[in-house]
DNA sequence: GTATGCTTTCGGC
DNA sequence: TTACGGCCGAAAGCATAC
C-alpha cells in the first residue's frame, strides 16, 4: 500500500493552528528579493479551489485570492520534517517491509500482516488512518493493490483523506483506461511518441505488441511499459539508503553575470552542501552547478572526478570552474544559482584504489 | 546496433 | 498582462563501450 499525506505542508499549518482551517491556507518560499517575490510551496484544498497550487507566484496567488480569506506562511521545513518523521515511525510499525518515499509518502508491504488478503488490507489501511489522525491531527490517502505501480496509482484516485483498494482481478479494468502519463516511466517525449502510435490510454499500451514496443523504446524501456500497461512491477518494497543528491540553490539579490557576485554565493553554498556531506559521512564524484537565468530557464553543468572526495577546497574549486565555463556560454544574467553533489561513496577518508572498485561495483 | 553510463533538463511537491 | 523557490528523483539526450 502507499500511504500519502494530503496536503502535507499547508495541512501541518492547519494542525498547528486549527483557527485557518476553513480558510484558504498558501505555504511560501519567499526569495527575499522582495516583499513578495516567490513562490507557493503548497496549498490547502480551499485555496485550490480558486486554483491556487504548487509552483505559482506568490503574487499570483494573491490575486486569485483577493477578497478571500486567506492566509500566507513562510515555509516551516524543520516543522515539517519533525512530524513527518514521527508519521513515518507509525507507519513502519504496521509494515513487514516499509520504504519511505519523499517527506509525505511512503510504501507498506503488508502482504505478511493480512496474509494476502485485500479486504483485511482496508481494514489495516482504515486503522492507520485513524492513528495518523488520533495522533498528529492528520489526513492521508491510501492506495492498495497488488504492487507498488497499482498502489500508488490508487492512492491519487480519491484525496483528500481517500482510501482505494485495487484487487489483483481488478487491475485491469483500473489501469486500462487512465492516460499513459500516469505510469512511472512515461513522460512528455514519450507521451508524444505514443500519441503518435494512437497509444494514450494504459489499455491501449497493453493491447500493444510488445516487440514492437522493444523495437521503438528499447530493450529495457520496451519490456518495462509492456509489464507496467499489464500492472505487473515486481519492484519491493525496501528501505532506502542515504540520499542521491545533495543540493542547493539560492535566489541572487540582484541579477548580474558578475563571476565574483556569482562565486561569492557558489561558496557559501559549497559549504553548506559540504556540512551536510559531513553529517552523512559522505564523499562524492560528481559535482554540479544550476543557473536560472533572468529568462527562468535552467542551466546545469557538471563533472565526475575519477575518485572520489569529501573535500570543500575541490569542491569550490571545480564549482569555479564550471561557472566558468557556463558564463561564457550565455549571455544573459543570473537569477538563481546553484551547486550540487552526486554519485554518493560511503566513508569519510580520501578513497584509494579499493573503494573506487566499490564505487563502480555500486552502479 | 544495442547497452551502459554520464550529462542535462523536466516535473512533482 | 506579468509576476516565479528549493529540493529531489525521473526522463531525455548524448557519448562511449561492446
Amino acid at each position: 500500500m502507499l500511504v500519502d499525506l494530503d496536503y502535507f505542508f499547508a495541512q501541518c499549518e492547519e494542525m498547528r493552528n486549527s483557527s485557518i482551517k476553513d480558510k484558504s491556507v498558501v505555504v511560501c518560499v519567499y526569495s527575499g528579493r522582495s516583499e513578495e517575490s516567490g513562490a507557493v510551496s503548497t496549498a490547502n484544498y480551499i485555496a485550490r479551489e480558486y486554483g491556487v497550487k504548487s509552483g505559482i507566484p506568490i503574487y499570483s496567488a494573491k490575486k486569485k485570492l483577493e477578497d478571500k480569506d486567506a492566509v500566507f506562511l513562510p515555509v516551516d521545513h524543520k516543522f515539517y520534517s519533525e512530524i513527518s518523521k514521527k508519521i513515518m515511525t507509525i507507519l513502519r510499525s504496521y509494515a513487514d517491509r516499509f520504504q519511505q518515499a519523499g517527506i509525505d509518502e511512503a510504501y507498506l508491504d503488508v502482504s505478511q500482516k493480512v496474509k494476502g488478503n485485500f479486504e483485511e488490507a482496508k481494514e489495516l489501511a482504515q486503522k492507520i488512518k485513524k492513528e495518523i489522525k488520533a495522533q498528529q491531527k492528520l489526513t492521508c490517502s491510501i492506495g492498495i493493490g497488488p504492487n507498488k505501480l497499482i498502489a500508488k496509482i490508487a492512492a491519487d484516485v480519491q484525496k483528500p483523506d481517500g482510501l482505494t483498494i485495487v484487487k489483483p482481478e481488478e487491475v485491469e479494468s483500473f489501469l486500462s483506461p487512465l492516460p499513459v502519463k500516469r505510469l512511472i516511466g512515461v513522460g512528455r517525449k514519450t507521451v508524444k511518441k505514443m500519441e503518435n502510435l494512437e497509444i494514450k490510454t494504459i489499455g491501449d499500451l497493453a493491447k500493444y505488441d510488445m516487440q514492437k514496443l522493444i523495437t521503438l523504446f528499447g530493450k529495457s524501456m520496451g519490456a518495462y511499459f509492456h509489464n507496467a500497461a499489464m500492472g505487473i512491477d515486481d519492484n519491493l518494497v525496501q528501505e532506502r539508503g542515504e540520499a542521491e543528491s545533495i543540493s542547493r540553490i539560492h535566489t541572487l539579490h540582484e541579477n548580474t553575470r558578475d563571476l565574483k557576485v556569482i562565486l561569492e554565493e557558489a561558496d557559501h553554498l559549497c559549504e553548506e552542501v559540504h556540512e551536510r556531506l559531513v553529517k552523512q559521512s559522505l564523499s562524492f564524484k560528481t559535482i554540479g552547478i544550476i543557473m536560472i537565468t533572468t529568462d527562468l530557464n535552467m542551466r546545469t553543468r557538471s563533472k565526475t572526478l575519477k575518485s572520489p572526495t569529501n573535500d570543500l577546497e575541490s569542491l569550490k574549486k571545480t564549482v569555479k570552474e564550471l561557472f566558468e565555463k557556463i558564463i561564457n556560454e550565455t549571455e544573459l544574467e543570473a537569477r538563481r544559482v546553484g551547486v550540487k553533489v552526486s554519485n554518493f561513496v560511503k566513508g569519510k577518508r580520501r578513497q584509494k584504489q579499493i573503494t573506487d572498485f566499490i564505487g563502480i561495483a555500486k552502479n
